[in-house]
DNA sequence: AGCGTCACGGTTGAA
DNA sequence: TTTTCAACCGTGACG
């Protein structure tokens, strides 16, 4: 159910429940923490709770990400029919075997990472629902069975976008590794940073020179991070907002350099003021632009008008549409690419 | 007053 | 096509 208008919270800003803040204000909330405002200004600035403030700067720090979490979906699947293959085998070998020894046999044999392991209770299941008839099956067929895999089943590993290659995956500085469902489209290091993003790079580098929790080494990346992996399109395109009525927040602004701006969230003149909560109005607001997130003009950012420089136009529309295309595309270059 | 954390009600998308 | 489920979301309240 896509809700009618978005909701207004006890600072005045406008939010939809259950979908993350736009990318935009994301972004605020890490440039204005890079520039020294404390997050319970940034709260009331950009009227967004003090715990989703704190939420976003936590996420960032820790994964240099201002993207949201993939929404929705189900987990990556681990019990690929490779695996479902070689558990059947175990059993087919020693009938008496354990779960706990199919799972050890299955990472020392190399068809498991210690990210994409069975759970012992996983490997239980399967052994219940999928092998437990094994053997009144096994003899029937061994002798029916196909040389080649069943058409079914597909040449590609079950889950191939959700294959974890941690190890081919550089980690930056300061990282933590990531399971590679995560991981895997980061390309670092990488242009996109925050700072590059913001374009403010020259400025935060001067006025926070040694702010190591918002280092400008900390790398952002734009591509997908839906389960349904959105495509890393040339195109700084953010995800999240993939709902028609909600696209205009993922569509920002490009300056020449193709890197988005948001710096109009604080200094745009042209902010009205708040006003008392007009559910439509506001949602209108939050759905095309996002004005209704920003205090009125009064308010300036500690440092002045540093970001002043950047140009933000939210109106005006990144080519988001090719979105559905690129992730068509995108799926078939990542089958290829594996 | 500021911040971290968590329950809550909500959305989302794969299975 | 519909339902289920488990992920995520931001808010608001608490300590």
């Amino acid at each position: 159910m896509e809700p009618a208008f978005g909701e207004v919270n006890q600072l005045g800003g406008v939010f939809v429940n259950g979908r993350p803040l736009p990318n935009a204000i994301r972004l605020r909330i890490v440039e204005l923490a890079q520039l020294g405002i404390r997050p319970c200004d940034i709260s009331r600035q950009l009227r967004v709770s003090h715990g989703c403030v704190s939420k976003i700067l936590a996420r960032y720090n820790e994964t240099g990400s201002i993207l949201p979490g993939a929404i929705g979906g189900s987990k990556p699947r681990v019990t690929t029919p490779t695996v479902v293959k070689h558990i059947r085998t175990y059993k087919q070998r020693d009938p008496g075997i354990f779960a706990w020894e199919i799972r050890d046999r299955l990472l020392a044999d190399g068809v498991c990472d210690k990210f994409n392991l069975p759970s012992v209770s996983s490997i239980s299941r399967i052994l219940r629902n999928k092998i437990g008839n094994l053997t009144q099956q096994s003899q029937y067929e061994s002798s029916k069975q196909a040389p080649h895999p069943p058409p079914h089943q597909p040449t590609l590993p079950y889950n191939h976008l959700y294959s974890y290659p941690a190890s081919k995956v550089p980690t930056p500085p300061g990282m933590h590794s990531l399971p590679g469902h995560m991981a895997m489209h980061r390309i670092w290091p990488s242009s996109h940073s925050v700072t590059d993003i913001l374009g403010i790079r020259s400025i935060t580098e001067q006025q926070i020179s040694d702010c190591p929790p918002f280092s400008s080494t900390k790398l952002e990346e734009w591509s997908a991070i839906n389960r349904t992996n959105f495509p890393p399109s040339s195109s700084p395109l953010v995800n999240g907002m993939d709902k028609p009525h909600l696209e205009p927040e993922a569509k920002y602004a490009q300056t020449q350099n193709g890197l988005p701006t948001v710096s109009s969230y604080v200094t745009a003149p042209s902010m009205p003021p708040y006003h008392p909560p007009t559910p439509a109005s506001h949602y209108t607001g939050y759905s095309a632009t996002t004005s209704a997130y920003v205090t009125g003009p009064t308010w300036q950012p500690a440092s002045g008008s540093a970001l002043s420089p950047h140009s933000c136009d939210f109106a005006s529309p990144l080519a988001f549409n090719s979105l559905t295309a690129n992730r068509d595309a995108f799926h078939s270059v990542a089958a290829s690419a594996l």
